[in-house]
DNA sequence: GGACGAAAGTCAAAGAAAGACTAATTTTGA
DNA sequence: TCAAAATTAGTCTTTCTTTGACTTTCGTCC
């Protein structure tokens, strides 16, 4: 947790209480920690994607602002429409399935336990061959099978 | 204990003590002993493998680090020793992995839940390609790996 | 409506750190 | 002895972070 990106993201989440959106100015940020703007915009493209459950909106001009907003899981939709995403894939990163993974987590729909063994089974060592992308994929959707049928 | 491996490798234990885990940056401790950053990859590789009791993580870029983690014997030491059983195998069929996650959820060690994720994740269907006994046993033994950290 | 300033967006380049690979050297053991 | 294994170094690649310059959009004030 060294770099300040870290530090800025849980500073953001830290203002989601009961609501499920938060507003902020990205200079005051940016200013507050003493980074520039840009660095507001990087940690909340890579912190806040959509993959991890996040919209963003933003106003631009004066008395502009940016909105942040957790997509709140659906739950029986949820599971079978990310399964139709991840199907249309032709690969998945190790990234991208760990944002979807701690998505999942972070709606209840599995455990914390259930997450950790999840991302250990798709991580990269445990997956050391060719075309590994693809064979994630593979992994990922039997997984989603399975959490649908229970 | 004349090669510089040695003494960098005992300079890493000594930070262990109070805690299972430690951190490290790879650069610093290259420069604090004169060597190139590859020695100590090195060393982290040959000297704290998991066969030798040990975990290792990183995070590249800014900020990014070393991990390293000692697998310590939990419970009635099972999992450890299961770890070691099956790092000793070439491989791993399905029948066989399935008895040992049956075990681990029959002993409490993980949730009905997380059992039949982990059916999911090493089931014949995920894993359809050459060698797939090969890779079921790096998933498995990463997915162990996971359970003892936790 | 046009000018001005206040936001936020975009993008590329530079920087920081670890990983992978290779080659050379040294040590070991049969 | 001498071939295999272990060690050491060097270099290139990949990933992630940070910064800065430039652009676009919005609101306000003549």
């Amino acid at each position: 947790m060294a770099n300040i990106s870290d530090t800025i993201e849980q500073f953001i989440k830290s203002f989601f209480g009961e609501s499920d959106s938060i507003q902020l100015s990205r200079n005051d940020l940016a200013h507050y920690f003493g980074v520039s703007p840009s660095q507001i915009s990087y940690v909340l493209t890579t912190r806040f994607s959509v993959d991890k459950g996040y919209v963003i909106e933003s106003k631009r001009g004066g008395g502009g602002s940016v909105t942040v907003a957790k997509i709140v899981g659906t739950k029986e939709d949820f599971l079978p429409e990310l399964l139709k995403q991840t199907d249309a894939l032709d690969a998945l990163t190790f990234n991208r399935a760990v944002s979807m993974v701690e998505r999942l987590a972070r709606d209840g729909i599995i455990t914390d336990g259930e997450a950790s063994i999840v991302k250990s089974a798709i991580g990269d060592r445990a997956l050391a061959v060719p075309m590994a992308d693809a064979l994630r994929k593979n992994i990922f959707k039997e997984i989603l099978v399975g959490l649908i049928r229970r």
